[in-house]
DNA sequence: TATTGTTATACTCTATAACTATA
DNA sequence: TATAGTTATAGAGTATAACAATA
């Protein structure tokens, strides 16, 4: 097996990360705005157009671990945006979905969010949009495997 | 203008997100493993390599506002990895530096850490690399105007 | 007056692990 | 026994704003 040279990957993992914070910096201004942090934002657009999902899978999707969910949604509750049911199917789990009030507050801050990122992607051709999605996922999938493999 | 249609670069979005967040917990472990917080270790390897900073300066570099820095640095000094000097030319600012045994902690961990990143590259034409560099180095470029234009 | 940092406050997230209830 | 969540704990980061010292 060939080495990658530390100096050919280490400028994309440093672009990677300065591009991702400068993002997650410009988007949670403008969540906290809406009385929100980051994570509460996440959880309420992973449910959005879906009619909610178990505790585990969105752990899984919002990679928020289970004992840290709890609170974030504790606090999502108290702002009456989503709900808790038990279903029973399986009275182990716990179904999570969004309030009307949450589909409201959806419906309204997402696309009003694409809307503030969207000029952002201007310069880039349809085609560099697609190359550069499917690089990174092919970089994610890397890192779903070695995650896998240190665990 | 013509408006960037969502759905072209919400995918970008999301697996730019994704994909951090994964590479995020990945370098977390590690970087646990070690007695450091992320943002701790974001200092040590922004100071690394450097002959010290001003607090200003490392508050830019590692987006770290400077409220919680200071919190950041305190703990880096308790461990006696970094220390922190008033220079005689301006009596306002704060040098910042690592200590011999932060920069021994650099040199040990700095290489492991790329080590451990090394093989999510190997899938990747150097080719590859450069381009996803440039792209990511050009979205940045767009969300830094954002952000200024934002405040 | 402007700039650089520190301090104070209050809250949220995080990791970790023990615990409960159900399967 | 295994799985899904909650609770408990302790620590760290965060935003925000008031403050002190220096320029």
């Amino acid at each position: 097996m060939t080495a990658t040279p530390a100096h050919r990957f280490l400028p994309v993992i440093r672009e990677l990360a300065r591009t991702y914070q400068v993002f997650e910096q410009l988007s949670g201004n403008h969540i906290r705005e809406l009385g929100l942090t980051p994570p509460q934002f996440d959880v309420i657009a992973t449910l959005g157009n879906t009619s909610g999902m178990s505790c585990k899978l969105l752990s899984e999707k919002t990679l928020i671990t289970k004992g840290t969910l709890t609170g974030v949604v504790d606090r999502l509750i108290d702002k009456g945006l989503v709900s808790r049911r038990i279903p029973d199917e399986d009275r182990r789990s716990v179904f999570i979905a969004l309030t009307a009030e949450g589909e409201a507050l959806f419906a309204r801050v997402f696309p009003a969010h694409l809307d503030h990122m969207q000029k952002l992607f201007d310069t880039f051709s349809e085609t560099e949009l697609e190359q550069i999605q499917h690089m990174l996922a092919r970089l994610r999938t890397g890192l779903d495997t070695a995650r896998k493999t240190a665990s």
